[in-house]
DNA sequence: TGGAGGTGCAA
DNA sequence: TATTGCACCTCCA
């Protein structure tokens, strides 16, 4: 099992010394396999909880061991200590065997919600209700049944004696599935899909091609009235605004007398289930009938009766409003997507990397939420995704490709039902809500964009490109006339060979070091230390790096727009309102809104032409609102109540004095504190925050005098920090769900987030990877979140209310909602956008009062 | 060509 | 033990 390197290494050369590259690399290889191992098998909590029961002491001492092993890498650089590392591996290997081998447990079932466990040999019946005991802990909500053998004496230990089916059943599968490598290179297709209950269910499913309107009304007229209906759409390109909807699927489900397609346990059809798909293709119809199936469409996305399924639904609901050329209202909406990130709540797995830094010997890998990810997940049904790039323009449609669409749409009311009842049991339906609710206003956003301005921005870019040209050459000047010999230049830039590279950490390392500055990084602190310091060269290359900066975003915006002859355009952004950790605050990419340089010079670039103008309003404090909601810390609250100035407060109270002689840099150090708090930091990361961020030096007795002060001062957040500390120790069950096992519980640390969002952590080395600094931010950051969906539900609701059609939802910034319209309603409009805003907070955090701030400008530099 | 590593932008 | 997330650049297999 473990790795043959170091044997081969000892049977070459036996005497040779070893190098630190040829220690690492091997003690590298060792531990990756070791720690592969770790996870896999000592994961597994089933004999571990035996061993709780029958011998805790065990358990420690092998606990220690990985341990100890863990410790062995910092050890001697000899062959010796390798030998020894891999003795202590084996060692550790063939102790959790005898573990493992003295767990009684051979088999575990899943039945509905009991659990029954096959037992190898008899067992003492008060060991056994402790062991009960324990298992009812884990596997929480779960019936506990043991099995015990016929004839004990003839049982023959299973073939994966020891090896349990693990709590996390995906992990087995994806083994047993995987075809063997030969295959992967030899036959690149042909690899037929398993028959499995679902895909036989799926492949009896009936098809229909529409061709006309009014058997198109006909099918949303069934929809109506089953109250249900899957959606889905095929176009022939991802911009709403630039390509067309070429098919339009419906997927109606035939609920047998159970209303259920699914059984309870989650893991077979429910006979006489199934469901119906409908597809019509849009290029065979005139351009007034494909206008009419759109408004169709657009009643039925409104239709507050009917639940809309789909998958990834702001990529379809954009297509619909873009063909719609208004806003329209949406409602009822269920996006599997959006519920299957929901309810994995941000759980992951550690999977072995390639790397040789025992740092980064792991990674965090989240699940994938793509259609077909959730239908292998969750159905064992393998659906081909070639069907999603294969060409939607063509002029007629291949029998595959119709199957396809059709296949897409049949699946959605399964996986409706499987992550309706996930999101059910883990009491996530508000959250879902939220989530659904706020797809209108994601779409709006990704369709509307952020004014820019074309020609400012050519004319940025150019000046900028210049000066960055002439820093780079000053820069290969002085390195290359400072008579280092650079061993790292190996790549040619710019087809000039050979040339010192300012954006190459090495070569910049290699100057520093030949000019005798012995530094180890080039990150911005150590530069400004350096051009504090009189370095010229880090001075220039401080500006290069930030010019670099900026010359790409200009470039990247620039070509994500396009050219307009009105030197106008939009720039558009994707939003996911779900990030992988479960927090819940959007995100935005290609190009991401989120991270314009806040300085005039690029926030002026997003202005409006003539006549129309930006209302922007921003939350004020929302995360320390939220924080003192948390904690109800009352001199906090009563602070924002009487609209005082938090970061004044608290530097009153660190420094002892009264709130009116606090200086600036004390008020600086104060924001330090108070964000620092948000996030749970320690002394340190204070001082270097409140020397870097607010540019105030701060001494590490100080730091920690402040701590104490602030939570003197706030005595109720500490209680609170205790608290969600205290969660590390007490895991709570949650819910998940596989084809194999059903639904299945497992206990974790978790935190929700109002209104029921989740955020899991699973464990490693018997350990949870949740962290303190975690739990405290989390809740405060997700429920900032929060608050800017609701907010942006309610700004949609208003827009439409108001019919409003010259009005824009163009982005969000995490606290900030920005909105395009006509200049004569700028006063209106900011009003009612801190309206809501204010309102969608309180709806969270009352009574800790919510401040906003609008304004009206004519660019985004203007707030 | 893609992963890893480093860096920096935003909230 | 300061959080979240995206993007660009270089280096290397």
């Amino acid at each position: 099992m473990l790795s043959t390197a170091l044997k081969d290494f000892a049977e070459q050369q036996p005497y040779r010394t070893i190098s630190d590259t040829e220690f690492r690399d091997i003690a590298a290889s060792l531990y990756n396999d070791f720690f592969v191992w770790v996870a896999e098998s000592v994961l597994d909590p089933v004999p571990r909880l035996w061993a709780e029961v029958t011998g805790p002491s065990a358990l420690g001492q092998f606990d220690q061991m990985i341990d100890e092993i863990e410790a062995l890498q910092d050890g001697p650089r000899t062959k010796e200590h390798l030998t020894y590392i891999e003795h202590k591996m084996r060692q550790a290997q063939k102790f959790w065997g005898e573990i493992v081998a003295d767990c009684p447990v051979r088999k575990q079932v899943t039945v509905k919600n009991r659990r029954i466990f096959h037992l190898g040999r008899p067992v003492d019946s008060g060991v056994l209700t402790r062991f009960r005991a324990k298992l009812a802990d884990v596997l929480d909500g779960a019936d506990i049944e043991f099995v015990f053998p016929q004839n004990p004496e003839k049982v023959q230990p299973s073939r994966n004696q020891g090896k349990i089916s693990s709590l996390f059943p995906e992990d087995e599968e994806s083994e047993t599935h995987k075809p063997p490598k030969s295959m992967l290179t030899e036959s690149k297709e042909e690899t037929v899909a398993p028959k499995t209950p679902w895909s036989e269910w799926l492949d009896q499913g009936e098809i229909e091609i529409v061709t006309d309107l009014e058997g198109f009304r006909a099918v949303v007229n069934e929809a109506s009235k089953v109250g249900i209906c899957g959606l889905d759409l095929e176009t022939t390109g991802l911009d709403p605004l630039a390509a067309k909807i070429r098919l339009v699927q419906i997927g109606i489900p035939k609920y047998p007398g159970s209303k259920r397609l699914v059984d309870e346990a989650g893991k077979s059809p429910v006979p006489g289930g199934s469901a119906k798909a409908y597809v019509i293709d849009l290029f065979a119809l005139s351009a007034d009938e494909r206008k009419e199936i759109v408004e169709i469409l657009v009643a039925l996305v409104g239709d507050p009766n009917v639940i809309k399924i789909g998958h990834n639904l702001s990529f379809d609901l954009g297509f619909i409003r873009a063909s719609a050329g208004r806003r329209i209202p949406m409602r009822n909406l269920f996006d599997t997507m959006l519920a299957s990130q929901l309810v994995w709540a941000g759980f992951f797995k550690m999977e072995p990397t390639t790397s040789k830094n025992s740092k980064y010997r792991f990674k965090e890998v989240y699940p994938k939420h793509r259609l077909s990810d959730c239908v292998d997940r969750h159905l064992n049904v393998k659906l081909d995704k070639t069907g999603q790039t294969s060409d939607w323009s063509a002029e007629t449609l291949s029998h595959d490709q119709i199957l396809y669409a059709a296949k897409d749409v049949l699946v959605l009311p399964i996986l409706y039902e499987i992550l309706f009842d996930l999101i059910r049991r883990n009491e996530m339906e508000e959250a879902a809500r939220l989530e659904f609710d706020c797809l209108p206003s994601v779409v709006e956003m990704e369709i509307t964009g952020m004014p820019l301005n074309l020609t400012a921005t050519k004319a940025l870019l150019d000046s900028l490109t210049r000066e960055r040209d002439e820093l780079e050459i000053k820069l290969i000047g002085m390195a290359e006339s400072s008579g280092c010999e650079f061993k790292t230049i190996k790549d040619v830039r710019k087809g000039v060979p050979g040339r010192f590279n300012p954006a190459s950490i090495p070569n910049v390392l290699e100057y520093f070091n030949h000019v005798g500055h012995s530094v180890t990084d080039t990150r911005d602190e150590t530069l400004q230390d350096l051009a504090r310091a009189g370095d010229e060269f880090a001075r220039l290359l401080l500006g290069f790096r930030e010019k670099t900066k900026r010359v790409a975003f200009l470039v990247s915006w620039l070509e994500k727009t396009g050219d307009d002859p009105n030197g106008y355009a939009h720039l558009r952004s994707s939003y996911r309102q779900l990030g992988d950790k479960g927090v819940g605050r959007f995100t935005s990419s290609d190009v991401n809104l989120q991270q314009i340089p806040r300085t005039k010079e690029y926030r002026e670039l997003f202005e409006v032409p003539e006549g129309r103008c930006l209302v922007i309003a921003d939350y004020s404090a929302i995360e320390l609102r939220i924080m003192a909601w948390l904690s109800g810390d009352p001199t906090m609250v009563t602070a924002f109540q009487n609209r005082q100035d938090l970061h004044r407060l608290t530097a009153a109270a660190v420094g002892r004095k009264d709130i009116d002689q606090v200086s600036k840099d004390e008020r600086q150090a104060s924001k330090a504190i108070n964000f620092g708090l948000i996030y749970g930091c320690g002394a340190q990361r204070l001082v270097d925050s409140a020397k870097y961020d607010y540019g105030v030096d701060m001494s590490l007795t100080e730091a920690n005098r402040a701590k104490k002060a602030f939570f003197a001062t706030y005595p109720k957040i500490e209680e609170w920090h205790q608290k969600q500390r205290s969660l590390m120790d007490s895991p709570v069950p949650h819910w998940f769900h596989h084809h194999n096992t059903g639904y299945y519980s497992v206990k974790l640390v978790s935190v929700t987030i109002p209104p029921g969002r989740k955020r899991v952590w699973p464990w490693f080395k018997g350990k949870t990877l949740a962290r303190f600094t975690m739990l405290a931010n989390s809740p405060d950051q997700g429920i900032g979140a929060s608050i800017l969906k609701r907010a942006l539900i309610r700004v949609y609701d208003r827009l439409l209310e108001y019919g409003w059609d010259d009005v824009y939802l163009a982005a969000n910034v995490h606290d900030e909602i920005i909105l395009e319209g006509p200049m004569e309603k700028a006063e209106t409009m900011k009003e009612m956008l801190e309206k809501e805003m204010v309102l969608a907070g309180a709806e969270f955090i009352d009574p800790v009062p919510v401040e906003v701030e609008g304004n009206i400008g004519t660019s985004w530099a203007e707030k």
